[in-house]
DNA sequence: TGTTAATTTTCAATAGTTGCAAATTAGGGC
DNA sequence: GCCCTAATTTGCAACTATTGAAAATTAACA
């Protein structure tokens, strides 16, 4: 996503309003790799400012994830999470403490079995052992 | 999964009633390609056996997936998807009729940019527009 | 500084799924 | 064939994640 004084110019253009709760979510997202779903962000917005609703998280991530600043990807954990870096990247998540971390492949793989299905795009997600949690596991 | 057959006498063996519930959607599930949730198939279900409870549909697809006869598969739809293959294989998914079809690849490709992290297993969602909504599209 | 449309908040509603207790029933023993 | 009991099913409440709607607030511009 675009750093929020570039996200902030480009809101103002499009007759956007930013308030003090978008001001936040901007830079709570920015460079943020955590890949949070709405609610751990909520948790981290409110101790910075109390009183901000979880209804303005959702908004605000869903309106930034339309307008391409933000990828939503869904790896079977229950809730959304949302990832500002929106180039073409996958997914591995850890089995022990759920971390989802970006990686990425030289090339998805050509699929099987399926005649006339046009490819538009394709998303893995590596499941497995990070690096702290199979640290763990050795001791 | 293992034929209705095969899990009715699996299921004795293991001190597991097999009720008629479970007989139906033992035969529901078997060679279902469809990849139903667990609401498509309670519809399907009830048509047979009027009275049936989403919660027993539940409850066996669920014992069902822990005993490995099933592989539960989330696509990002909202709710999960059952799926009687349970070889290594990927899925492709219609963005336009949202039909879900099982693929292969000859292996998944090697991820990068992570280090340390022992990969168990990859899962790999296509996206696009089947043949037939090509089609449709086309026309 | 006032106006107004955009935004935030609050709260109810929804979808998908699970927990729990009561009612029912499969399957083994007699 | 009938009983018994533990397994299962059912019905319903509860729970999580998310969205809808209406009222209150506020950013941005004249």
């Amino acid at each position: 996503m675009r750093s929020p004084e570039e996200l902030t110019v480009a809101f103002r253009a499009t007759g956007l309003k930013v308030t003090p709760q978008r001001q936040l979510l901007f830079r709570l997202m920015y460079d943020n790799c955590t890949h949070p779903t709405a609610d751990s962000l909520f948790s981290e917005a409110s101790r910075l400012m109390p009183g901000i609703s979880l209804r303005t998280v959702y908004q605000t991530l869903n309106d930034l994830t339309e307008m391409g600043e933000l990828q939503a990807i869904d790896v079977g954990s229950g809730s959304a999470r949302f990832d500002p870096n929106i180039s073409d990247h996958h997914h591995a998540v850890c089995d022990q403490c759920g971390a989802v971390h970006d990686v990425y492949v030289n090339r998805a793989p050509e699929m099987r079995g399926l005649d006339g299905f046009a490819v538009a795009d394709a998303h893995i997600v590596y499941r497995g052992l990070c690096a702290a949690c199979s640290d763990t596991v050795k001791r």
